[in-house]
RNA sequence: UCCUCAGUAGCUCAGUGGUAGAGCGGUCGACUGUUAAUCGAUUGGUCGUAGGUUCGAAUCCUACCUGGGGAGCCA
């Protein structure tokens, strides 16, 4: 079967084809009319021609509303009119399925994407979507082939998780349990030993910790895969389910997983404009007019690099020359709200800013403490109109530091006895950061809502589709 | 979870105390090359839900539901 996208680009006069797919739009004239049809390969659809000619063509012509599936079978010509560079003749139609224009709820117009939200069956077949889940395969195509390039191996860490105890926000609980019936024990909780697993099971909310086990044999890893947090999230940056990449290098330092963020960022950029250039040409005029020259500029500059504590500096003084007024105030110390980091990445900066050294208090136990004794040796990149879509950090690589770690963050040690037995055979220096997938995919292509860059979004008492 | 705005035709919205409207879409018709086709006609509604105020409520009040934007949490 032959895809539209490739008869757009290379289809040549006088070829006989079919093609399949859905009528985008009709236009009927007195003896012939005009079908475009779509198929996903391409934000372009083919244009067909159909004559009085073609076998019982006034009952097809009116079988083909917006929506219905069919075939075309003809022959290619070259477009008299403007607009495309190939037509296609057409010699019959088969209709697969018919649509009721009465009901189908997409129209030959433009939909807010709170409407398509509703229906998230159909809304895969608009210009948009469709462009967006290309431009979304594209972005996890060129992860991949980054990753694959420089000899990281992609692992599956586990989506079924003990640990409770990593901090990172609500976890969704799994269960075998009956829940108008849970088995108690004497004190009247619910007796877990009677469960799947014998012990709480949950979602992961990142497979950091298990690609650093990897990372102890791979040297370079990195994890690609669903994640889950149970956080009452209501932004349009949060999803209860998203995608997370978490590369994981041995022998690395803050200063190489910088390194590997930035040439990262700047190698999916390249690829969605070499393969994407159509859809991204779509987002720039009908989306956000910035889209193209940010991807321009992600590839083409230096990302700014500062420190947390000249992060704080730069906000004072911005607020000392009265050239900006926070409705939190700054210090060192704080953790930095999103108005801060919006500043420093669309005000100061312009482009993706890094901020690195956080205060030991507002981070992971498993980040490596510095020489310092108050920070800690984390990065998080901050992308203008999106915040943070990479954070990371190098690890805590020395027992007796990670042990105290632990004990002050208020874990218990010996539900990481596997983590710190890292540490006390081999442990090397390494580092690693997650990067969620979906803020990608927005970043990239301008979408200012989550929920539109995932198909099927899942949120608070959102579970449809 | 908090703050805030909004729910009126299939969609996007106007109507802000006195007989429910427009554009688009759909349908029908016209048209020899259209491309968000064009032109003409036509179709279309328990005004989010439940109470309340009033002679009278889409409009005012209360509660709830749903959605948007912002915040927190974070990726």
């Amino acid at each position: 079967m032959t895809r539209i996208k490739h008869i757009l680009t290379t289809g040549q006069p006088g070829e006989t084809l079919t093609v399949k797919g859905w009528v985008r739009t009709k236009r009927a004239a007195k003896k012939f009319t005009f079908i475009e049809i779509n198929d996903g390969s391409s934000m372009a659809g083919l244009q067909a021609i159909a004559g009085e000619d073609i076998p019982d063509y006034a009952n097809s012509m009116a079988r083909l509303n917006t929506g219905a599936s069919i075939a075309i079978t003809g022959t290619l010509a070259e477009s008299p009119g403007k607009g495309q560079r190939v037509e296609l003749q057409a010699t019959a139609i088969e209709v697969f399925g018919e649509s009721d224009g009465e009901t189908y709820p997409l129209q030959k117009k433009r939909h807010s994407f709170e409407f398509l939200r509703e229906i998230g069956h159909l809304r895969s077949r608009t210009n948009t979507l469709s462009a967006v889940f290309r431009v979304r395969n594209a972005c996890a195509t060129a992860i991949h082939q980054f990753f694959q390039q420089q000899d990281f191996l992609w692992m599956h860490t586990p989506i079924l998780t003990a640990s409770d105890c990593e901090g990172a926000g609500e976890m969704f609980t799994v269960t075998r349990f009956n829940l108008d019936n849970i088995p108690t024990n004497k004190e009247g909780k619910a007796d877990y030993s009677q469960d799947f697993f014998g012990k709480p099971a949950y979602l992961t909310v990142s497979g950091q910790l298990e690609a650093e086990i990897m990372a102890m044999a791979f040297t370079n890893v990195y994890t690609f895969g669903p994640t889950f947090r149970a956080e009452n999230s209501n932004t349009s940056r949060h999803l209860a389910e998203f995608w997370m990449v978490e590369p994981e290098m041995a022998f690395c330092d803050l200063e190489g997983n910088m390194d590997l963020a930035e040439a990262f960022l700047k190698h999916i950029f390249s690829y969605v404009l070499e393969h994407c250039a159509d859809d991204m040409e779509f987002f720039n005029q009908r989306i956000d007019n910035t889209v193209l020259e940010t991807a321009h500029n992600i590839i083409n500059s230096e990302f700014a690099r500062i420190t947390y504590t000249e992060a704080i500096s730069l906000l004072e003084t911005a607020i000392e020359k009265g050239k900006k007024t926070f409705e939190y105030p700054v210090s060192w110390g704080i953790d930095m709200q999103s108005e801060h980091e919006r500043y420093l990445a669309e005000e100061h900066f312009k482009k993706p800013v890094i901020v690195t050294d956080y205060p030991i208090g507002i981070k992971s136990f498993y980040m490596r403490l510095n020489d310092d004794n108050k920070t800690v040796a984390a990065m998080d990149v901050l992308a203008p109109g999106i915040g943070e879509i990479i954070g990371g950090s190098q690890r805590e690589e020395r027992l007796e530091m990670l042990e105290r770690r632990i004990e002050e963050a208020g874990l218990n040690k010996e539900d990481y006895w596997w983590y710190l037995d890292l540490r006390r055979y081999g442990t090397v220096p390494h580092a690693g950061f997650g990067l969620g997938f979906e803020r990608l995919v927005q970043f990239i292509t301008g979408m200012t809502n989550i929920r539109d860059v995932i198909p099927f979004p899942r949120t608070p008492d959102n579970l449809d589709f």
